[in-house]
RNA sequence: GCGGGUGUAGCUCAGUGGUAGAGCGUCACGUUGCCAACGUGAAAGUCGACGGUUCAAAUCCGUUCACCCGCUCCA
């Protein structure tokens, strides 16, 4: 694989590994697929880009572009929700899609049942039937391609063909030995499995007694909890259009294959908004949260080539956002997705797509309209979606600070930005004796109130000064000879190595100013 | 789901049927005193798991789990 990033991402595995960032879940008993824990440094880390991300989205006073300050307000809905919300949204039809897959030999390829069409072809010159395995988005489609794989693989058929294609899915599935019939799209070998579903939500019960009836869904995004409580905001806050609603929290999905570390996982956090405007404003406001966003992991310390801002073409928009303003990703090449890059945050416009769901299969209807006092109208607000990824944007924190440097007794350190380091200081006394331990212990004490810091009185300052180049450390405070003498300390930096004296009474002024919030 | 690879101490790895090892890291004590210093010592292993062959298995065989790579999937 190439690395045009220069880092390895066994080395980066490793060191979450050894410093604590990120473990295996349930490691003792061998592991499970998709699932990871954060240890101690990885949980701070975490925690820094989450609440980055709440003070600067709905903390923080931020104007739109209408000229006015964003009205933003937050929710914690639950993991589990009626399952009715899964209808409405389209995720229990969407996450059932069957699957067949091909038997033969170097082929095994996947496809999604409805997607796969047979195709009548006529009599070839011996009088045979022929068909054809497409796949295509419809009957029409397929029709429309069988002529040109007959031609691909030489299949003779009728000389004025009139092609008619069958759907797996609607005229197979109920007997499962018709597969047989069927010829692969990718090989045209008769080889196919029987549809087998792929329900791609996690499933549980609530109530002590499995049946059906009580079926409900691990969500499989944040996002309906806030169209669902939409009216219940509307109702409760002064908030009126244009708002957002903001949340983080778990989502669960059963990905067909979990790889690539934290950054396709089973279990995953989302840090989502929901930001509800009037149609008419679709294109300034999508432009807004499309840039906003973008600038915003730029300050949060993704400020290299690694990050970028990409525009979906048309046929990769999502089914309800086909004729919207747009939709983005904001992508970071990640050393396993180069020379690609991999989706850290999505902006959609969604259109009003959800809430006519919701208001369609609760029996609400018009009521869940919303009643614009200014524009003196009702409608479904259109809504645009910044959602994005908690954990894949702290692997992309991790890969981008990782640095190796050979010339550092660590080999390599975190240069993660102030903000976002797990542990903001380290406090130490060069030597463990001689008074020194006791005040650096007052220090540590004093900023321990306010940071993330660490104290380390043992062994050699260079150890010392390694471990914390690996974990992230950006400053070491360190008390010396001098400081008993004069009250000043070294200020060891992590990126540079150099040392400059501070008083030892303006340390918590100097962090609070180099670790202070960024600006977006 | 398919194919290939890997799995031995916290980490990196050695160990091809006969008493489980090294380096690094960790911890303790001493020494040193600004970049993983030195000395002494200590803790640390179900050899991924289960089963089989064998007098004897980390080693051979089977199954399984996890991770990595390539497909596939990602509404």
């Amino acid at each position: 694989m190439s690395k045009p990033s220069g880092k390895s991402m066994d080395e980066i595995v490793a060191l979450c590994r050894r410093r604590g960032f990120i473990f295996q879940s349930s490691e003792i008993y061998g592991g499970i697929n998709g699932f990871w824990d954060y240890g101690p440094l990885g949980t701070e880390l975490k925690r820094n880009l989450k609440n980055a991300w709440w003070e600067d989205v709905v903390l923080r006073e931020m104007v739109g572009p209408d000229g006015k300050t964003i009205e933003m307000v937050g929710l914690d809905s639950t993991i589990i929700m009626h399952p009715k919300v899964w209808e409405a949204s389209g995720h229990v039809a969407g996450f059932n899609d069957p699957m067949v897959g091909c038997k033969t030999e170097g082929c095994k390829r996947l496809f999604r049942a409805d997607k796969v069409f047979m195709v009548d072809l006529g009599l070839d010159p011996s009088g045979k039937h022929v068909d054809v395995g497409v796949e295509a988005d419809s009957k029409a489609k397929a029709e429309e391609l069988a002529i040109g794989i007959a031609k691909r693989f030489k299949i003779r058929h009728d000389a004025n063909p009139n092609p008619i294609a069958f759907s797996v899915l609607e005229e197979f599935a109920e007997i499962p030995t018709d597969m047989q019939r069927f010829p692969c799209p990718n090989c045209q070998h008769r080889t196919l499995t029987p549809p087998r579903p792929f329900n791609l939500m996690f499933e549980s019960h609530s109530g002590p007694i499995q049946s059906d009836d009580n079926k409900v869904y691990l969500r499989p995004e944040t996002a309906q909890g806030i169209f669902v409580n939409f009216l219940n905001v509307v109702n409760t806050t002064r908030v009126g259009v244009p708002f957002g609603i903001a949340q983080q929290g778990k989502a669960f999905r059963n990905e067909v294959t979990p790889r690539n570390f934290t950054f396709r996982s089973r279990e995953f956090e989302q840090m989502e908004i929901e930001f509800f405007i009037h149609p008419s404003t679709a294109k300034e406001w999508y432009a807004f949260w499309r840039d906003n966003r973008f600038a915003w992991w730029q300050s949060v310390g993704l400020t290299s080539a690694n990050l970028q801002l990409r525009e979906h073409e048309k046929d990769e928009l999502a089914h309800y956002a086909k004729e919207g303003a747009g939709t983005s990703d904001i992508e970071y090449r990640f050393p396993f997705t180069a020379p690609g890059f991999g989706e850290l945050e999505g902006v959609a416009h969604r259109s009003d797509y959800d809430l006519r769901q919701h208001a369609e299969h609760s029996g609400l209807r018009d009521k869940m309209k919303y009643f614009d006092q200014e524009r003196n109208e009702k409608y479904f607000p259109h809504v645009i979606e910044p959602s994005a990824g908690a954990d894949r944007g702290t692997l992309a924190l991790i890969c981008e600070a990782y640095t190796p440097d050979p010339s550092r007794p660590s080999g390599v350190y975190m240069k993660f930005h102030p903000r976002m380091a797990p542990v903001k200081a380290a406090v130490f006394p060069l030597v463990n004796k001689e008074g020194m331990p006791e005040v650096a212990e007052k220090l540590y004490r004093e900023l321990r109130k306010k940071w993330v810091v660490d104290y380390d009185p043992k062994q050699s300052i260079g150890k010392r000064y390694a471990r914390m180049d690996e974990a992230g450390t950006p400053y070491c405070l360190t008390i010396d000879g001098q400081t008993l003498k004069d009250n000043t300390v070294t200020v060891r930096y992590r990126d540079t190595l150099q040392q400059e004296r501070i008083g030892i009474d303006r340390v918590g002024e100097f962090l609070g100013q180099k670790i202070g919030s960024a600006q977006v």
